[in-house]
DNA sequence: CCGCGATGTGTGAACGTGCACACACTAGCG
DNA sequence: CGCTAGTGTGTGCACGTTCACACATCGCGG
């Protein structure tokens, strides 16, 4: 109905060309820092451009240049657990650092719904950004075929079942699950339970695998609980289900410290002191490790890390300079505190 | 040193042209739906389509078109209350709910240093969206003054001190604060303190101003503890301080359920029980409400609603619908738990 | 037979940049 | 004087779309 509002057209290198009294090529050249300006161009150049109020047009740039200097930021989560999952923060964190170092513009595309999916995909495929971080891909995710088809430069926090000739970046789940269950049993606990959580990604499935290999012979399924999420509300849900199966628990790794937080609370309604009759362990050293009281023993996810990690490995194959796909592996150290 | 590499050129609309045996122009019209196209050329283009592997340019059709159907959702936040603010989470995805709708696609900036914040503004003002939702500026915020000049439709969640003539959405914080305190006294408490932050923004100085009305004359300005952040740690300290002054203290008043939460921890160490000794109330109902024990009494800050009322404004003066800036506030009910 | 609206198609001109190239001037050197 | 290298400047074209316009065909009524 309503004709396009009357908006003042934005000026443009030809508005300054004029104003200035020389050429769109000499503008360009300052702007770009290619040199071979002269003292006096410069400064009627920087004069007309303040006056007329000039800013250049990202898009018309990205076009002529066939790049944006920007790097998409995929998070493709539910909604709850998006909010629970205090690593994507400092994944997000530690990518923008490394992006900013070498001046591109990270845009974070969110993924709530089938489509917006669509919607991404379209941007990504359509030249908007030169490559791509993208965090918690499931199996089969569709952003991980688009990826693929569409050669553009990219690096998985974590690794979907589905990687083709890809790069990621991750920890070695299977081990530090493995090391800290190993930790949990050397403080002498006899029974030891799981509160395992997203078993269709690698992250959840090698968890369990680490903590089944550590336990070896006394491993007993029935002192696993799995649950979908990596929250605090399932953890709780989880810990009084398997204090009802195995009254006599002594010990349980729980996959990730939102879920050990929801445990300590079952465990502390169902009277259980921690960590003097049930010694817990949880995942990632979120700020709930810290927060609980007591505090949580647990193993180090380096966050902020893996995000550098993945922007940097982007950026290097946007230079040109990586042309494998690579898989990175951070190390991960244990904090041992007062909960087991 | 290195040439560029030598990636492979992406299909255009000239490509699906020869491929289809039709012009540019019927192409453009049929993926832009316009009609008036016939059935056997549709059928020609779309297999053209797929032969060729097109994708639209989005930096192509963004530049002819002078908008890029993508709202910028800015978040300027130190590092630590951006990971401990779960409210910006809900309002990112309300925003993006609302946006997604009118199938625009949200783009959220971060940023985290100066540098940050011009390269943001660069991007902002060079035609990169139409529109912005700015969340948490600050006083004399760089972004405030880029987005006045600028033009640029914008929204933003909260407002700072120095805004002119744009659009904000919000909460009334003062009158919702003397609601909380009212309750809060009318259970009896008689020495009631407050745990105040951010009191450069609008936020934290309305809350302690609706605090201070609700007291008249009991006000105590001994019993205000302020503290820079909206964090569990600071809410733990100033809880101990504010013990340590007024060891007769029956009732709190924090500005934030963070800050709630790390009084309650702070309370329990000091050997006060909760309600029992000291009625504690929050603000924001945040998740951390419903996980402390006990459940925190709190204001609801409709967070997810903020998002889509800033996104649904930003939407209306793209549209032209929404010519003079507007002032939204949202309804803040309380929840009345068991923390007092 | 002309005019008219509806449907379908092709063509040229933008959109606002960057880049390659041509050109002008100066200084130095044989 | 001619040749070269260095510096500074202007011009045409390309980037990949969309949009306005011109044009063609058809059916139909006056």
């Amino acid at each position: 109905m309503t004709s396009t509002p009357p908006r003042r057209k934005r000026a443009t290198v030809h508005d300054v060309a004029r104003e200035a009294g020389v050429s769109r090529g000499t503008i360009s050249r300052l702007l770009t820092g290619e040199g071979y300006v002269s003292a006096e161009a410069r400064e009627a150049i920087e004069a007309a451009i303040r006056k007329v109020g000039y800013v250049p047009s990202t898009t018309a740039r990205n076009l002529v240049r066939q790049r944006t200097n920007a790097v998409g930021f995929v998070v493709h989560e539910p909604h709850s657990l998006f909010l629970e999952d205090p690593n994507i923060g400092e994944i997000l964190l530690g990518a923008n650092e490394a992006l900013s170092e070498d001046d591109y513009q990270m845009v974070c595309l969110v993924i709530g719904s089938d489509r917006d999916s669509e919607r991404v995909a379209r941007y990504l495929r359509g030249g908007f950004v030169d490559g791509a971080v993208v965090v918690s891909a499931r199996a089969h995710d569709p952003i991980t075929a688009v990826m693929r088809t569409s050669q553009l430069p990219v690096a998985f926090v974590g690794h979907p079942p589905d990687l083709q000739g890809q790069s990621w970046v991750g920890i070695d789940n299977l081990a530090s699950a493995q090391e800290i269950t190993a930790r949990l049993l050397a403080t002498g606990r006899r029974r030891v339970g799981m509160i395992a959580a997203a078993l269709d990604r690698d992250s959840g499935a090698d968890r369990l695998a680490g903590f089944t290999r550590a336990l070896g012979d006394r491993f007993d399924p029935a002192l696993v609980a799995p649950v979908d999420l990596y929250s605090y509300s399932e953890g709780a849900a989880a810990m009084s289900a398997l204090l009802e199966r195995a009254p006599d628990l002594d010990g349980v790794f729980a996959a990730s410290d939102a879920l050990a937080a929801g445990a300590l609370d079952a465990l502390r309604r169902a009277g259980r002191r921690v960590p003097e009759d049930v010694g817990l362990v949880g995942f990632d050293d979120s700020a709930w490790a810290r927060r609980c009281t007591p505090q949580l023993s647990t193993v180090v996810q380096p966050a902020a890390g893996l995000g550098r990690a993945a922007a940097r490995s982007v950026l290097a194959q946007i230079a040109g300079d990586q042309t494998e796909p690579a898989a990175i592996l951070l190390d991960t150290p244990i904090a041992w505190r007062a909960s087991a």
